[in-house]
DNA sequence: GCCGTTTTCGGCCCGACTGTTTTCAGTCG
């Protein structure tokens, strides 16, 4: 079984085991086990008779063990059997309502036997929920309203959606005399590829405790909010109109570094760094480290401070998740993560060739105004007859063109001749050797396979890398984020044929694509594959999407030496497979 | 159920807000 695959059942476990009214550590425990299955890079399959290695990954334990041997056994393992046969599955899907969590959830069940959210919507209008207890008006038209959103819309949204919300709350909010700063926190700032809600930190001599009301009423009269949500002394929760919520907090300045550090995340970040300050004789708040005994605050104004007090390193937000990075600071480790300037290159996109929308000289004016040393043009080819693909004659002129411009830009910038090129579905490819043989780069992509069996679409991306001619393998992943129409590939098998050739593996900062996630990242390093990083931009304004996928790196703890496009032009070309 | 610079038992993070209470439980992040 996959491990996201086995993940979901211990998650579940999780849930049920809540909504039972299990022991609270130990639904912890299946949460913690259920991260770990789905962060880790070993198939678990592969290992499942192997305890001890199984045992080497932190949050299993001897009793998961024993679970995910029976999960890859029998496809469940005895605790879940048990409590499912006293509680439905589908009760799961409840506790997504905003307002329903495990005890909601149970009380509501026992009462009425309501265990789907379409049953709730009827047992609310037959207004089945008014005598039980807890259960008052409010709450009923809570999830009424809960109801409508979850059957609308997916509830996660782009990074870049998200960051535009932001940047147009930041110029409202900063209009307020007296508020100085707005930073998005949560899940955004830690880089995840897709973001649930946003939160949003805001400090100012108008934040201090004695004024923040007037703040709070001026943020709360944002004229986009569709809905309000909650409303309190320091802080307001709001939903737009898109459905994204937002969270916004108003804290002095001087508490400003713990709080940031508190709503950055993640939750099992937050808590490992909670009990090492505990062990430490300080509690950590979102006001403050301070010591337990008599409450002296020892440091709040930075992220930094906090750090440095518990002998850690300052954490960047990316690796903020609890798998290893705490340790690393302790011991002096971090990585120097990659950053947006050092690439020295963008080694994927388009043209009015085919589906691009400037031409080839306004590509490398715009590489080069983002800093940029070289650039790859790398058109479609004709199997995507969509977007006007290029023939073996019309990707020779092509050729000709880049090289002109090429040498019109020379001392500036180097513009590379390439092509994306289609696997067809026999696992060739859509262009002769003769041709493949003039490009610079040839990145083989996986376009037009959807609907295939595993076996079958990983066969033919096996059979096309072979091709001497590929240099990069072309949206590994198949993936659309938010989308149901990602590939099921076996990625570790096409990685490591891929390492094994000197493919390099590209990774799409679109982000609506974000091709792999940080674990399929951390996979393809450990495989020895080499990774390059580009926007697949059909627009001169997509460069700067750029930013998005080095996120991903840096949740991926990669660093410059990882990414092939950090080195210069020559050695760019050079890293990439031999040419025959 | 996991874990160990107060180890093989006894711990396990912290606070705000809401709605339903008449002193607080449940949800959320």
């Amino acid at each position: 079984m996959e491990n996201r695959a086995i993940a979901q059942l211990l998650a579940e476990t999780a849930d049920l085991l809540e909504i039972g009214a299990g022991d609270p550590f130990r639904i912890r425990s299946y949460r913690r086990a259920a991260e770990a299955v789905e962060q880790s890079t070993v198939p678990l399959s592969t290992i499942a008779d192997d305890p001890k290695r199984l045992l080497e990954i932190p949050g299993i334990g001897k009793g998961m063990v024993a679970n995910i041997q029976s999960i890859e056994q029998h496809g469940s393992m005895p605790l879940r059997d048990e409590l499912l046969t006293r509680y439905k599955p589908t009760m799961l899907e409840l506790l997504k309502l905003p307002g329903m969590g495990p005890k909601t959830v149970a009380l509501i069940f026992e009462a009425t036997g309501v265990a789907t959210v379409d049953d709730l919507a009827v047992a609310i209008d037959e207004g089945r929920l008014a005598d039980l207890p807890r259960v008052g008006d409010k709450l009923i038209q809570k999830l009424r309203k809960g109801i409508d959103e979850y059957r609308k819309n997916s509830g996660r949204f782009h990074l870049d959606d998200a960051e535009t919300a932001a940047e147009r709350l930041t110029l409202y909010l900063k209009d307020f005399p007296g508020i100085e700063s707005v930073t998005p926190a949560g899940s955004l700032r830690r880089g995840r590829d897709t973001v649930g809600d946003l939160d949003m930190l805001v400090t100012g001599p108008a934040c201090e405790e004695d004024v923040v009301s007037g703040a709070v009423d001026y943020t709360a009269a944002y004229p986009p909010i569709a809905e309000l949500i909650a409303k309190g002394q320091n802080k307001v929760s709001f939903r737009l109109r898109t459905g994204l919520q937002i969270d916004v907090r108003l804290l002095p300045r001087a508490s400003f570094g713990a709080a940031l550090q508190y709503f950055t995340g993640s939750k099992m970040h937050n808590v490992t760094v909670r009990q090492r300050a505990l062990k430490r004789g300080y509690t950590l708040s979102e006001y403050a480290l301070a010591r337990l005994d008599d409450g002296t605050q020892v440091a709040a104004a930075t992220e930094e401070d906090i750090y440095r007090a518990l002998d850690l390193d300052w954490i960047p937000p990316e690796l903020r998740e609890n798998c290893g990075e705490i340790e690393a600071a302790a011991a002096r480790t971090l990585p120097r993560l990659i950053e947006e300037k050092d690439i020295r290159g963008d080694v994927h996109m388009h043209t009015v060739a085919t589906d691009g929308k400037n031409t080839v000289r306004e590509m490398a004016e715009a590489g080069l105004a983002h800093g940029y040393e070289y650039i790859a043009i790398t058109d479609h080819s004709k199997n995507l007859a969509m977007t006007f693909g290029l023939d073996d004659e019309r990707a020779l002129e092509h050729i000709r063109n880049i090289r002109e411009v090429d040498a019109e830009m020379a001392g500036k910038i180097r513009v590379f001749a390439g092509i994306e090129v289609d696997i067809l579905g026999n696992g060739a490819l859509d262009l002769s050797d003769e041709v493949l043989a003039q490009m610079d780069v040839v990145i083989a992509s996986v376009h037009s396979l959807f609907s295939q069996p595993r076996e079958e679409m990983t066969a033919r991306i096996l059979r096309a890398i072979e091709n001497p001619y590929v240099r990069i393998l072309g949206h590994p992943t198949g993936r659309k984020l938010l989308q149901r129409d990602a590939y099921e590939l076996d990625l570790p098998a096409i990685l490591k044929r891929a390492a094994k050739l000197g493919v390099a593996v590209e990774h799409n900062a679109d982000p609506n694509r974000l091709d792999l996630c940080d674990r399929d990242l951390r996979m393809a390093k450990e495989s020895g594959c080499r990774i390059a990083i580009n926007t697949d931009a059909h627009h001169v304004s997509a460069l700067e999407k750029m930013r998005y996928g080095i996120r991903q790196l840096r949740r991926a703890w990669l660093t410059p030496d990882d990414v092939l496009n950090t080195r210069g032009a020559k050695d760019f070309l050079a890293a990439l497979r031999p040419r025959p």
